[in-house]
DNA sequence: GGTTTATGTCAGCCTTGTTGACTTTCCAAG
DNA sequence: CTTGGAAAGTCAACAAGGCTGACATAAACC
């Protein structure tokens, strides 16, 4: 009856099984942003910001529409991020050549350096977390997350998936 | 070179691997967010008021200092949520028998209700999560989440962990 | 009796979400 | 070619939920 010491008869679950990654994932995900607000503490800005740098790096020239849905904010939330980034000089706005009202997003040499930063500080504790789970543990670990979003987000991370930087 | 494909020699892990593993966590963070949020938009509640509910219903007659260390916030912040519990009769605060500092928290049957109705809805989608991953996986999922916590909420995550309800 | 601890509260601030209203630009149907 | 609608972006105002600091009360401890 004691699946959860085995591992090896989860077919059938338990909500106390179930609960327990519910709570994982609440205590896991205050340690996985922890590092980079901390970083982010001392400056002006905080997650929304260090979001924001994240997807620029990872997709640049996107538009603010794309990065609107990637991030699942409304324009006006993420337009607030969008300014302080641009009058730091962190993110350059550029308009697009073939559709003028789109703006097409870059980070400059000093916001890549920020989300260089606070990127370090996070793959950091994520590769010791796969380090301390092992090899296999990060396959699991990548397969429930993946099958816990949303429709839309999966689209999403699977299309940046693909895309190596 | 190409240790993504296969999965097996995973020691060692290059910044690609890492970083969808972080993508991986900020898309499931939203979709695990969901169900609770959309439920609770309706009413005055957030996704505080959820986490209140989910760890008194957890550790009944804990305390408030107690609920504190767990959640990671500061006093004045949950006891703006608590009062609004407290005063819709979803939480009751009886004053400790020992220490009449304490006040001890308990659920009643409306709060359990709703407590009910939330955590139906999150484990709905986490239990999914974990047919649709594999036995397999479920393992690899939390060990991985475990290694990135911070210590103290490692701590609080494994005392639970205990704890059957 | 003085100090520490547990709790609660008031005030004020910040980040980051929201909606509503608006401008500029583009495109397509007439 | 014009005009009306859709799309992209911006500004303003508001709400939730974090935070700090100061302070009050009661109980416990020494």
């Amino acid at each position: 009856m004691d699946q959860s010491k085995t591992g090896e008869t989860l077919l059938f679950l338990t909500d106390d099984q179930v609960r327990k990654g519910i709570e994982a994932m609440f205590f896991a995900y205050r340690g996985f942003t922890a590092d980079p607000d901390r970083i982010l503490g001392g400056m002006d800005y905080g997650r929304a910001h260090h979001r924001a740098l994240h997807f620029i790096h990872r997709s640049p020239a996107t538009t603010v529409n794309n990065l609107l849905a990637v991030l699942g904010v409304t324009k006006q939330s993420l337009n607030r991020v969008l300014r302080s980034l641009i009058a730091d000089g962190l993110v350059e706005s550029r308009v697009g050549q073939a559709d003028k009202r789109e703006r097409h997003l870059h980070l400059t040499k000093k916001g890549a350096e920020l989300e260089r930063s606070l990127s370090d500080a996070q793959r950091a504790r994520m590769r010791a977390a796969y380090r301390a789970a092992g090899p296999g543990a990060v396959q699991g670990f990548r397969q429930v997350l993946e099958a816990m979003m949303d429709d839309g987000a999966r689209r999403q991370y699977q299309s940046l998936k693909e895309t190596s930087i």
